[in-house]
DNA sequence: TAGACAGATAGACATTAATCGATCTTAGAG
DNA sequence: CTCTAAGATCGATTAATGTCTATCTGTCTA
């Protein structure tokens, strides 16, 4: 799949948005350590299952927006914000280019194939 | 739903970056006007049918990234560069920030609830 | 008004995705 | 080595999504 796509999709999701907005703005850690969030602190913020957690940070570490890095027992998270970068600049292509002249009307418009 | 979610959740999906790729660069148009796409002209471009078309056009309409203008029998699309360009705001936040120091290490991680 | 055509809607079906309980793997503690 | 705890994986279930055919609505034309 395209890594755009796939990019897209992760975030298309409001829990994982929630979890990008936790990674920029950790409100707790049970990991004793400013900007760093473990699972076990996502897995409390959420409310959601151990489980459940894990399979949306796979989808946010398989789409690169999100590193993991292991440490011991556990796992940190934090954000690749390069990849952030590569979906901003791949959509900043729609939000400026010709300012395209509305003043389409029906008179310009033949039926299809003519007939 | 969160107009961010249902934003990404519109561009999650490969037909629908075609789509809005074809809207920024229309590659052929039945109506005789440049810069103006009909649904016709995207059946033809995806291979899709026509239900399928109107399916995803609702989407991205219903997320506003794009805008329907109906004339007569046609429905002209055009994108609104604005509905991006606050995607692109709000992702942009991911992009800079806090250059996290990330020498974490387990040395600071003591078991939860201390137990 | 009747026919043709662009597009929307409805319903069915298949695929994908989110969630959970149960279990497995791995690493630190004793 | 054994126990405990963090996280991953498996399997099942349910919800959401994409696609199609068939049909409906609205508009233009003859």
């Amino acid at each position: 799949m395209d890594s755009l796509v796939r990019a897209l999709k992760a975030l298309a999701d409001p829990i994982r948005l929630r979890i990008v907005e936790f990674l920029r703005h950790p409100q707790r850690s049970c990991c004793a350590r400013e900007g760093v969030v473990c699972a076990c602190d996502l897995e409390e913020y959420l409310g959601l299952t151990q489980p459940t957690i894990s399979h949306h940070m796979k989808i946010l570490v398989d789409a690169g927006l999100v590193q993991a890095a292991k440490h011991g027992r556990w796992v940190y998270y934090d954000l690749n914000r390069q990849a952030f970068a590569s979906v901003v600049g791949a959509l900043g292509h729609y939000q400026t280019g010709q300012l395209a002249t509305r003043q389409a009307d029906s008179a310009t418009h033949q039926d299809h194939g003519g007939l």
